[in-house]
DNA sequence: CCCTTTGTTGACAACGTTGTCCAGTCCCTA
DNA sequence: TAGGGACTGGACAACGTTGTCAACAAAGGG
């Protein structure tokens, strides 16, 4: 973040790198060369099969410590045809919300066999393209994506070619794919009822851009909770579009402070959630609070913070999981999962309306 | 985290998915013969190389969107033994801590046209070298490590083969090797030094395990601040070995209720801090708080956290950096980087000594 | 009109591995 | 001693791409 400039420590030089030509390192033939057999028989070794006396293979590992050799594993996969390695496409690496989930696919990855690429595409829909394409080209043997897009049309001669692919967090577009999401608008729903069951009537609405399909699906889960509890919503307390705690906050100040204020705010992110906690704690008339996503230490503000929380381990794992069974074989139409939100009850939820 | 069933929708069937063999993608063979001309035409246009006439080049642009065709990367790393992959291994995809190092790694790694293969090691060695070699085998051109052994020799050969690898957050074991690091001793000096400065004299400190190298480093940063400012250490007032909130809470209480009770805590990670937190805040006697690493939010509580800070965007950065300047022929010695942290004021740890 | 130059194109080997298949060797039995 | 089975080892092609090099056509100069 500053400028401060690193301290650098050039220690002494000892053993100086060697040139770091690539096609130095020995092969199958080098080995099977040194150790005096055939080139087949110490594919037979470095790959555990049978046939091989114990005499022979002695000597073909002799050779391989001996040399350093380390099987090429690109040749092999250009052999066999898979690869034993996934694609996971993120909206943002850097965010923490992802990281119980990427953990999930790696382990499911593992579990498997896999290793896993792992990119962003910093919600740059060319970016997600191209990030995936290029793992296409790589040959992964399935792909999981958190959509940045909104037309994911040019997939689909790699689906075609065999490429498994799943969605999670938010439906593909445009193509018929298997997706695995968290029940937005059901979790909306929980959250609004549980303010109108502490007595709000007048209850604000504060999301991202309607675009994406979460704030959608949320925002109609509000709405639709709004309507069944028989309140009328005011569009003065309803505010899409909040992308940075600049364009929150003002909203908010509006909101609670209107010829109509609003007794409770249902924030429809982690990020906006944030912000809310800042603009309306220690406020002289309280505001009830529920966010949507669950945060670290959201249990340690006073009051805590209720929330909605999503799984994302949960949500990783089974999108790894229907992905493995694809490629498996698994020829089932698309199928899309849900899985469902929980209100976690802390404290900012539970204040009554002022008035 | 629960038990609930997933709401399943199995949607219409449509499109029912080909076989998906793998070996059923098109090859440039198959473009070339559908476009009449020879191998190595498609391969220039492929690959953008000049010498093909606009019109050729049209006719195997044809083809190549006919048959939906992309080239197979493996095949092409197999001939150019440059895989343009590295591979990062951190000790846990799913601790927050990391999400911004990875994502710096990445940045780095696309404008240096590289893509990421991630995997965590769980903090078990034995897995840290399982995944490590794995990456080798796949001829990754280089890896960025987070340690969880001692005992890197088992690397040698790969660096020896011109694998560039460089060490962060923690050094390389027994192998002379580059890191990026946090200077972690000169962090737990200014942290300790500023609780002094509050007229602290009885200041206690809490880490991890002794073998990891962070915490050996903060405590002995810890020591020297006490030396340093002519201040005793009892015994009773440090604690190492807590890796968990069941063991951490129990050391609290008892530094804080002994003959001789601390008046302030240096905590030394993030999840130390969290349930210091919790045991610390609210005390009718209240004790001051330090911690080494920042975590969102911590500005939130009352009163905030005072923390040391470490860049973890920057340590992937400068890593990643420094491995592509070896790769890209930087033959110098092993080199080791150290990043400042930086003292973030925020109330805990100014609060003044109780006696 | 022939020779050279330039520009386009394709045949072929190579990258390092694995699958197929055949040739030995050994031992056992008839 | 010959024949057969079981086991071991190796030659060779193939995976899909790119680098090398040579062939060929068109164009330009003498």
């Amino acid at each position: 973040m500053t400028g401060c400039p690193p301290v650098t420590d050039f220690s002494a030089p000892t053993r100086p790198r060697p040139p770091a030509r690539y096609g130095s390192r020995p092969t199958m033939k080098d080995v099977a060369a040194r150790a005096g057999v055939g080139l087949k028989t110490v594919s037979r070794v470095v790959n555990g099969e049978p046939g091989v006396t114990a005499e022979t293979e002695a000597r073909v590992r002799a050779a391989i410590e001996a040399l350093g050799f380390r099987r090429n594993d690109s040749a092999r996969i250009l052999r066999k045809g898979r690869t034993a390695s996934i694609g996971l496409v993120l909206e943002d690496l850097a965010d923490p919300f992802y990281s119980p989930l990427s953990r999930a696919v790696e382990d499911v990855a593992r579990a498997n066999g896999s290793l896993l690429f792992t990119g962003s595409s910093a919600e740059v829909p060319e970016r997600e393209q191209e990030l995936a394409l290029a793992l296409c080209a790589r040959r992964v043997d399935g792909l999981i994506i958190v959509p940045a897009s909104d037309d994911h049309r040019y997939l689909e001669p790699e689906i075609a070619a065999g490429i498994a692919t799943v969605f999670v967090d938010r439906p593909a577009g445009l193509i018929d794919a298997d997706a695995v999401l968290t029940d937005n608008a059901g979790g909306a729903r929980a959250a609004v009822a549980h303010l109108v069951a502490q007595g709000h009537r007048r209850i604000g609405f504060v999301g991202d851009r309607t675009h994406i399909h979460t704030a959608a699906e949320r925002l109609r889960g509000y709405r639709e909770a709004m309507a069944s509890a028989g309140l009328p919503v005011s569009e003065e307390w309803v505010s899409m579009g909040c992308t940075s705690p600049e364009r929150v906050r003002p909203e908010l100040e509006r909101m609670v402070s209107g010829p109509e204020p609003v007794t409770a705010v249902f924030s429809g992110n982690n990020r906006v959630t944030v912000t809310a906690v800042r603009v309306l704690y220690g406020r002289a008339r309280p505001v009830a609070l529920v966010g949507f996503d669950d945060f670290e230490l959201a249990d340690l503000l006073d009051p805590g913070v209720t929330v909605i929380a999503q799984d994302p381990a949960r949500l990783g794992r089974t999108a790894a999981e229907l992905l493995f069974r694809r490629l498996e074989g698994d020829n089932e139409p698309p199928r899309r999962i849900e899985l469902p939100g929980r209100l976690l009850v802390r404290g900012s939820g539970e204040i009554p309306p002022a008035d």
